[in-house]
DNA sequence: CCTTTAATGAGATTGAGTCTCAAAAGTAAT
DNA sequence: ATTACTTTTGAGACTCAATCTCATTAAAGG
């Protein structure tokens, strides 16, 4: 976890922010798994654990990582944002299971090249994206 | 606005449901437009027209609409559903402005080809997706 | 240290959406 | 039409994720 350390405080430091003991406890929580996990489930994590913060710096954490680029927000439309830790895994998408809730991940070139290709057509900047597959796992079809 | 009564009657039968005056307003409020609004604004528009229909009936009848395959439900993430008839348009996917919330609406057969074969490939039955670009229109870029 | 300014915590608030349950209204059979 | 049965509706309470407020605490730099 050394290197995740200087990750936050290189990332806080660029943009101004104070690097605290607090948001150390909630990077340490993100990357602890590489699960898709939710802000009450990282929140409940970290006080069952016996540290102390509070929710609404759990949920302002998170959103300074985002910012930072060190999480990765995902938005399943089920009103209730997951996030995971992009130290380790470059840009993809999700396919998730409505049955389990399993959550795999895939990215296709072929896919992005297209996005491109419609961005231009329609004149849009792209800044990011959303694509989800929703579906029955094979365990559970 | 005839054919979309009958559209709406079969609808219900087909589900054993009854067709009722507030299925009726609400429907023809969502037939009103091709825009993609929320339950607040159908449910506001509705109000403000003189017509009496309350808002836990605009949102258990959006969702019969739903379920019937009348309306289609857009989830951009922010927590607030939209919806669309879908009446005269096909499947589509969505590109939107995150400057002034500008919709437009793209379809690409190769990449819902590309679709098919990570379901394909990671073994799911897929039953909907979520596609969509955000960036800036070229008004506001 | 001291000062400045940002971050935190506790709890109130928001906002979309859902639930409850008594009253109202479709539906089908008589 | 009337009745009997079942679904739907309305009003407001409630849920749940997330945000806001503001007094207190703690970084960071001189």
């Amino acid at each position: 976890m050394a290197t995740n350390i200087q990750l936050l405080k290189d990332g806080l430091k660029n943009e101004g922010l104070r690097y605290t003991s607090q948001r150390q406890i909630v990077w340490d929580e993100i990357c602890k798994t590489d699960d898709h996990r939710d802000a009450e489930d990282i929140y409940f994590k970290i006080k069952t654990s016996g540290q102390k913060v509070s929710r609404a710096t759990v949920y302002r954490t998170i959103d300074v990582l985002v910012k930072n680029n060190l999480v990765r927000k995902l938005e399943l439309g089920d009103g209730r944002n997951r996030y995971e830790n992009k130290l380790d895994s470059s840009h993809h998408d999700h396919i998730v299971c409505i049955q389990c809730g399993r959550i795999d991940e895939f990215m296709d070139e072929n896919i992005e090249k297209l996005q491109d290709e419609i961005a231009k057509k329609y004149q849009f900047k792209i800044v990011r994206h959303i694509h989800q597959l929703f579906g029955l796992c094979r365990d559970c079809r």
